[in-house]
DNA sequence: CATACTAGCTAACGCTCATAAGTTTGCCGT
DNA sequence: ACGGCAAACTTATGAGCGTTAGCTAGTATG
C-alpha cells in the first residue's frame, strides 16, 4: 500500500521533519479549532502522521504547548503595543495606532487570538494569574492612552475603561470572521477598526 | 458526621429538590467557568451535592445540555431582537434599542452569553449549523437595520458587515468582564454601548 | 395496607486520555 | 565499517470519562 515504508523505527526520511515547532503549529491549529480540552494530543500526532508517543520526542506535556502559545502570542501583543506608540505623542495617533496593530494581529495570527480568548483558563496556576495579569498590563496600558486623550481634551467619551474594553474586543473578535481571502486585508480591517475606535472615544482633532 | 443521613437509597428530603431546571442551572455556571469540554458530569452532579448518575434521573445527555443552554439563549436573542425594534421606524431608534437588549443581556446572563460563545462548535451536526444560521441571523438582522441608516443617510460607515460585526462583538465582550456587583448597573452599561453603536456607524441626527 | 412511582444509591462497563518504558531503525561522524 | 544518537515505533498503565443496570427507600395513590 504505502509507497515507501513508513512503519517501524528509525528517523522519517521522506516526510517533512516533526520538529518543537512544527508540533507547536499543528496544536496551533487544532487547540484553535477544537479548543485544548476538545483536542487529544493523539490528533496532533495524527496531523504530524506520527504515532502519539513519538510526539514526546519534541514537547514535554500537553498543558506546556498550550502555555508556550498564550506566552508567546501576549509577549508578541506587547511588543507590537510598544513598539506602536513609541515616538507618538498625541493619543489619537496612539491610540490609532495600538489599535491598528492589535485589530492587525486577530486577523493575522487567528489560531492563536482564539486560543488565547478561549483556552487561557485552561492554564494551571501560576501560569494563570502570570497571563491574567499580562492581559490586564495591556488594558490598562491602552485606557491609560485614552484618559490622557480626554484629559488634553481630544477625545470625549465618559468612561475610559468601558471605551477600553469596547476597543479592544471588538478589535479580539476579527479573529472570529476574518478569511485570508475574503473580500478585505487585514490591513485594510485594521485601517478601519482604528477608525472605529477614534469614534467610540469621540475624537475631534 | 452528617446531622440527617445522607446516604441511601430514597429522595432527598432535607435539600434542595434536584430538578431538570436546577440541573441546568449547575451545568451553567460549571461550564461557562471551565468550558464545556473541562467540565465532568460528575462536578455538576458533585455542585448538588448527589452522585453523578442520579443526574440522569433529569437529563439524557450532557450533550443534551449544552444543546438546551445554546438554543434557549439564542432564542431569546431573537425574541429580544425583535421586540425592541417593533415599532420604532428610524434606524437610529432601531439600532439604539437593539443594541441596548444585546448588550445587557451579555451583562446579566453572562453564563448563558460565555458558553454560546465558546463551546456551541462543540455541538454536534446537526444542531450546529442549525445554531450557527441562528446566529447569523441575528447579525443579518442588525446589519439590515445599518444598511437602512447608510440608504437615508443618517449613517454614515463604510461598510454596515463590519460595522455590525464590531458593534455585536463589543457587546459580547461585556460578559467578560461585568461584575453585578460592579460600579455600574447593566441598565448603564447597556446604554454606553448603545451609544458607542451609534457612535460606530457616525449618526448623525 | 398494598402498589406504583420517584429519585436517590452502588457497581460496573467500555472508552479514551495523557504519559511512560523499553525497543528498533537508519543516518552521521569517526 | 561501526558505534552512537535521534527519532520513530509498540506496548502498557492508571486515571477519568460518560453512561447503563440494577437496587432501595421513601412518598403518594388506590
Amino acid at each position: 500500500m504505502a509507497p515507501t515504508d513508513v512503519r517501524g523505527g528509525g528517523p522519517r526520511t521522506q516526510r517533512t521533519a516533526v520538529t518543537a515547532e512544527s508540533v507547536l503549529d499543528a496544536a496551533l491549529t487544532l487547540f484553535a479549532e477544537r479548543g485544548y480540552h476538545g483536542t487529544a494530543v493523539s490528533q496532533i500526532a495524527a496531523a504530524l502522521g506520527v504515532r502519539t508517543p513519538s510526539l514526546y520526542n519534541h514537547m514535554t506535556s500537553k498543558q506546556e504547548l498550550l502555555e508556550t502559545i498564550v506566552r508567546r502570542t501576549l509577549d508578541d501583543v506587547h511588543a507590537e503595543f510598544d513598539a506602536a506608540v513609541a515616538g507618538l505623542d498625541a493619543p489619537a495617533d496612539q491610540l490609532r495606532a495600538a489599535v491598528r496593530v492589535y485589530a492587525r494581529r486577530h486577523a493575522t495570527h487567528r489560531r492563536q487570538a482564539l486560543i488565547v480568548n478561549r483556552d487561557t483558563t485552561s492554564l494551571p496556576e501560576p501560569a494563570l494569574s502570570r497571563m491574567r495579569q499580562r492581559r490586564r498590563d495591556h488594558e490598562t496600558a491602552t485606557r491609560a492612552v485614552i484618559s490622557r486623550g480626554i484629559e488634553d481634551g481630544s477625545f470625549s467619551v465618559g468612561n475610559a475603561g468601558l471605551a477600553s474594553f469596547a476597543i479592544l474586543e471588538m478589535s479580539v473578535s476579527i479573529a472570529r470572521w476574518f478569511r485570508e481571502d475574503g473580500p478585505r486585508t487585514a490591513e485594510q480591517v485594521a485601517d478601519e477598526y482604528a477608525e472605529f475606535a477614534l469614534r467610540v472615544v469621540r475624537y475631534r482633532p
